[in-house]
RNA sequence: GCCGGAUUAGCUCAGCUGGUAGAGCAGCGGUUUUGUAAACCGAAGGUCGGGGGUUCGAGUCCCUCAUCCGGCACCA
């Protein structure tokens, strides 16, 4: 007799098939509509393909298009497999390695033949041609288990050096499924965990596009060969596809390299690459962040100090960060003569200096001065440090990430019993600073303790725990914060905690950053004299806010794609005259403005409206002014707003003069 | 650093298989006094990223270096 099993259906009904039969059954005995439209099963909570055996009593969920977030993550997966089918049909001789789903699409890493090499994306519109044509046969995804000896001697026989060297390092007794795509001859096989959809005919030939190619080392370590990597992006159908194609267009858009020239705001030069030429319209928004953030220091019990650009190498080595990041900093000799002595950097002579990474040394020789009470403590030293890493070439991108870049550093020196509620107040500092630059969302997570690292396992687990005690108490471990812990991500000397920041069109990045340090303040000697009478080593926080005044400035520029609020923008106003007789009373009123601390500029060129108009408007310009005839004999100015078409407002000097005067004004500054 | 692509006027870009460089915008000079996203005319502007090579001849082909772009790796 058949056995039966009980499947449990998500409205609470149960259903009883027969031994053999699959999540597709079920669908089928519901109804058609259902059929065609269930892509895989939720057998128990575990996404599982649509034709796979029940193995007993289970609860079933049917997954459709509906359920957007897995089913975009099964069709991703399924495109990977049909690329490296299609790619090994165009180019025999192509090994597979691996090709997962990404969070727009997926990507396939091959190893090409010597005699073709990597692949170029002229190559891609012939591989997406013969991708819709697999889609097109339809072609069925079949589920197998194998051994992991069958399924070594098959990728051996087939010449897949890179399959077969990763099958032998899955557990020997684990159970390992291979994918057939198709039957008899047309089937191609790669090893996968799965899940798949039934066959290729489920995906829309017209959602998805190989987009760029690019070199990837196998397994991610540099020392093994480098891949050819193939991306794609992968959607449901053709709308959802042109709407990602779209939203790329638009964050081009607001590339901040492409605006910051448009408004004139840096440049960026190979004669010194990596490093950035402010103009005076970028200063501005630098400086009146600079004004901004002192504000917020001052009033949060900082102090603010400067320290050497330069400092002997053997403070570095010291510090550690000369035996870890030696390649990544820039030396120059201290003395001529001893350019071409490659004695080591220990050798008594004070023969190398190096510019500074980071600021943190720096603040501890300047916290150790004197003799310092636990009854100073907190001690919070602010620098805006200027840096210089000198990153790998490759590394670099825009302002984003740059060789010589000035952080809001800061760094506390507090006893254990004080390092919760520093935190914690650092969290609502951050949470202040990034609601005031238009920074709704926001996310923290936690990186916790790194392979590599110094301490012992209880420092890290007081540490670790310390850090997310403080993100309660402040009120930002929930989900709304994107709160998660990331492991192995910290620091080799301290956890740290994150701020990523999400701008216009959902892309994030990270900026502010915490870290509870016991080990660097203990490297230099810090040490602090406690109740006890006896000398402690304090506990330092290296924390930021902007992470860089560069990086941050990037990300504000795409944030508000150039159209800064108005205490930020560059030019605030320009008054811009339709006619010469105009001309006296622009002067007057671009006085006035000026005398109010509004930045403005006037446009008495001989040209129309019109064309003033757009120009200013392109140029981000927040506020308009014209005056003509009408406006010089009646003492008004037409007010228009950047963005608002067509709205523009007449109001009398005075009252536009008022009205700007109040809206310049820094967020920290108003309502007082 | 690694893989691929790119580098032509201030900016955006054209220049087919080698025959000695072209457009639009900006800038400059003139005309136009104009009411909310481009008025018109004119002249000018480039040792085609640097260096080397092949060739009668190189922006175009080859080598090399540099920078930039997209990824990979890295990010104290």
């Amino acid at each position: 007799m058949t056995k039966m099993f009980k499947i449990a259906l998500p409205d609470g009904s149960v259903k009883e098939m027969p031994e053999g039969s699959t999540p597709a059954d079920v669908a089928a005995a519901i109804g058609p509509g259902l059929a065609k439209a269930a892509l895989a099963a939720r057998i128990d909570g575990e996404v599982r393909d649509i034709m796979r055996p029940f193995e007993g009593d289970s609860s079933l969920a049917l997954i459709t298009s509906r359920d957007e977030k897995d089913a975009l993550e099964l069709v991703r997966h399924d495109f990977a497999h049909i690329l490296a089918e299609a790619v090994q049909n165009l180019y025999p001789g192509t090994q597979i390695t691996f090709g997962p789903a990404t969070d727009d699409g997926f990507y396939y890493d091959f190893a090409p033949t010597l005699e073709h090499g990597p692949f170029t994306e002229e190559e891609l519109p012939a591989i997406e041609e013969e991708m819709r044509r697999i889609i097109a046969a339809d072609k069925a995804l079949i589920r197998e288990v194998w051994t992991r000896d069958q399924v070594r001697d098959f990728f051996e026989k087939s010449g897949e050096a890179f399959k077969a060297e990763w099958v032998m390092e899955l557990p020997a007794g684990e159970t390992i499924t291979m994918y057939r795509t198709g039957e008899g001859d047309e089937a191609w096989i790669d090893l996968c965990r799965g899940p798949h959809l039934a066959s290729t005919g489920k995906l829309d030939p017209s959602a998805f596009k190989l987009t760029r190619v690019s070199g990837a080392y196998w397994r991610g370590d540099p020392k093994n060969p480098m891949l050819s990597r193939i991306y794609g992006t992968a959607w449901l159908n053709k709308k959802q596809l042109d709407e990602y194609l779209k939203r790329l267009e638009e964050a081009g858009k607001r590339d901040h390299r492409k605006i910051g020239q448009e408004m004139d705001l840096f440049h960026l030069q190979a004669e010194a690459h990596g490093s950035v030429f402010w103009h005076p319209n970028g200063f501005i928004i630098w400086r009146a962040l600079e004004a901004y953030m002192r504000r917020r220091i001052d009033e949060a019990g900082y102090e603010e100090i400067k320290t050497p650009q330069l400092m002997d190498a053997r403070q570095w080595e010291k510090s550690g960060h000369w035996g870890k990041y030696r390649e990544n900093m820039f030396v120059v000799p201290d003395e001529i003569p001893s350019v071409d002595d490659d004695a080591p950097v220990l050798s008594g002579k004070a023969d190398l200096m190096a510019l500074k990474p980071m600021n943190c040394p720096g603040h501890i020789l300047v916290f150790k001065q004197g003799i310092t009470s636990y009854r100073e403590l907190p001690i919070r030293l602010y620098e805006n440090g200027s840096c210089h890493r000198n990153e790998p070439h490759g590394a670099l991108h825009g302002l984003m990430r740059v060789r010589q870049f000035t952080q809001d550093d800061a760094h506390i020196f507090c006893t254990d019993e004080q390092l919760v509620e520093e935190v914690r107040d650092f969290c609502l500092l951050a949470d202040r600073v990034y609601r005031d630059l238009g920074f709704e969302k926001y996310a923290i997570k936690l990186a916790l303790r790194p392979d590599k690292r110094a301490g012992t396992d209880e420092q890290w687990d007081r540490a670790e725990q310390e850090l997310r005690d403080a993100v309660r108490a402040a009120g930002f471990a929930t989900a709304e914060y994107g709160w998660e812990e990331l492991p192995g991500e910290g620091a080799f000397y301290a956890p740290k905690l994150e701020w990523h920041l999400t701008d216009a069109i959902g892309r994030t990045w990270q900026v502010g950053t915490i870290q509870a340090d016991r080990v660097m303040p203990g490297l230099l000697d810090a040490a602090y004299v406690g109740e006890d009478g006896e000398k402690h080593t304090p506990v330092m926080l290296h924390r930021a806010i902007f992470g860089s005044y560069e990086r941050f400035i990037g990300i504000l520029i795409e944030h508000y794609a150039g159209k800064f609020p108005l205490w930020l923008a560059p030019v605030q106003s320009v008054v811009a005259t339709i006619v010469s007789d105009a001309d006296n009373y622009a002067g007057e009123v671009a006085a006035k403005l000026a005398a109010a601390g509004i930045r403005v500029e006037t446009d008495l060129r001989n040209e129309k409206i019109n064309y003033k108009v757009r120009e200013h408007s392109l140029a981000k310009v927040p506020l308009l002014l014209v005056v003509g005839k009408r406006e010089a004999e009646e003492g008004t100015i037409a007010v228009r707003r950047l963005g608002s078409d067509d709205h523009q407002k007449m109001m009398s000097l005075d009252d536009a003069v008022a009205m700007i005067a109040a809206e310049v004004v820094p967020p920290d500054l108003r309502d007082r």
